[in-house]
DNA sequence: ATTATTATCCGTATAAATACGGATGCTTAA
DNA sequence: TTAAGCATCCGTATTTATACGGATAATAAT
């Protein structure tokens, strides 16, 4: 039997070296690399192109787990990214599924089920369970909290809202009027359907903006 | 030499049983219970109470790990609580520091300085690394940060706010007038140091208000 | 090449928030 | 018991935010 060759991609040392050591248990799983940030695995996976698996998280320095889905996006199916993410956002899971993730688990996940999705993404088939596919579905069907809602004028404006910036600072800053950020900031409230800004800042912080 | 008993209180499952197998290695410590929350540990040590540490996430379901010190105030130094929480931010540390924690321990940290803080605490010595202790340090400095800045009525009507609730609805559902609304409002705009409401929300959000 | 979207700008008006300053009765701690 | 802090209330004025409606030039998409 051929051995399922897989990399762990996680700032967590005791979570990485603890699941490498978990791993270790079965012998068609080989632990080929650990490694602490998405530079890191980029770096490894030039140098070492015989990868089945990345077991990766999202939240890392330097590159995180998107980034590193958006570097690897053509290389799949050679290497098929797990996501191993204690984030159970769908946005998060949505965004991951979206760039090519072949699986989204939590950190909560038992041993058996991680254990029963690697071998099958080793296959080529993509997993998601049942808990997961309905947070995404859920937060699908809210159609505010999707992307690209907002434009990137929008976002900025938004951005610098969460700040604490005024109205008028923010025009002084992008050197437009007042009106034209009033606008903006209406244009922002009526597609995130909130009505103040208070109930801005708190959609912004669910959507991960701030 | 006596053994070091350990419990692991952690509701990430992956990590929890990583981590038992990392530690399976040190003889002189002996994880004898893992636990995948608050609630559970406290069942756990009433009915086993030679425990030395116990290694404790602060974010878990049911009860999390500030109730959990709470609860174990009393006990210690019977049983010591290590925190082990992927929170750096120093609300979350001194909090722990003020609640009995005898270290502080972030995912991240290596394996050798896990292992060294176990067998330091375990002789009853409190360790916070220099970064940890700095963190809180940043942290305690900022006043404005700081618990029982607000009182418990200024405290009511910023949950009301951070829920999106405008002054006047916030005055009939705590059927006083809107003028003392805006009193308390301009007071704890006042109190903590920012100057309009999405400042507010990005600091009652940091302070885990909301 | 035409359409749709976006970024930009403007006016008017109302609603809400913020800044001051001042006051009273109640509770709690020194 | 006295002082301090708190919750409550009020007025006035200013500043921001929000709502509505309308417009144009640039860019992206079909």
């Amino acid at each position: 039997m051929k051995t399922i060759k897989l990399v762990i991609a996680d700032d967590h040392e005791l979570f990485r070296n603890g699941l490498k050591e978990l791993l270790r248990k079965y012998n068609d799983i080989d632990v080929v690399g650990c490694v602490s940030d998405g530079i890191e695995f980029i770096e490894y996976y030039k140098n070492n192109q015989d990868i089945d698996i990345v077991l990766l998280d999202i939240s890392m320095p330097n590159m995180n787990g998107f980034e590193v889905l958006d570097q690897i996006k053509d290389l799949t199916p050679s290497v098929k990214p797990i996501i191993i993410s204690m984030h159970d956002e769908g946005n998060y899971i949505a965004k991951c599924a979206r760039m090519g993730a072949y699986s989204y688990l939590l950190k909560n996940t038992d041993q058996d089920e991680l254990i029963k999705v690697v071998r099958v993404v080793s296959k080529g088939k993509k997993h998601f369970s049942p808990k997961i596919s309905e947070k995404m579905i859920d937060y699908m069907s809210d159609s505010t909290i999707s992307e690209n809602v907002l434009s990137k004028k929008e976002t900025e404006v938004l951005e610098l809202i969460s700040k604490g910036n005024t109205t008028k600072e923010i025009a002084s800053m992008l050197y437009v009027s007042a009106r034209t950020i009033e606008t903006h900031r209406s244009n922002i409230l009526k597609k995130l359907n909130v009505k103040n800004t208070a109930e801005l800042i708190i959609k912004a912080v669910k959507m991960k903006l701030i």
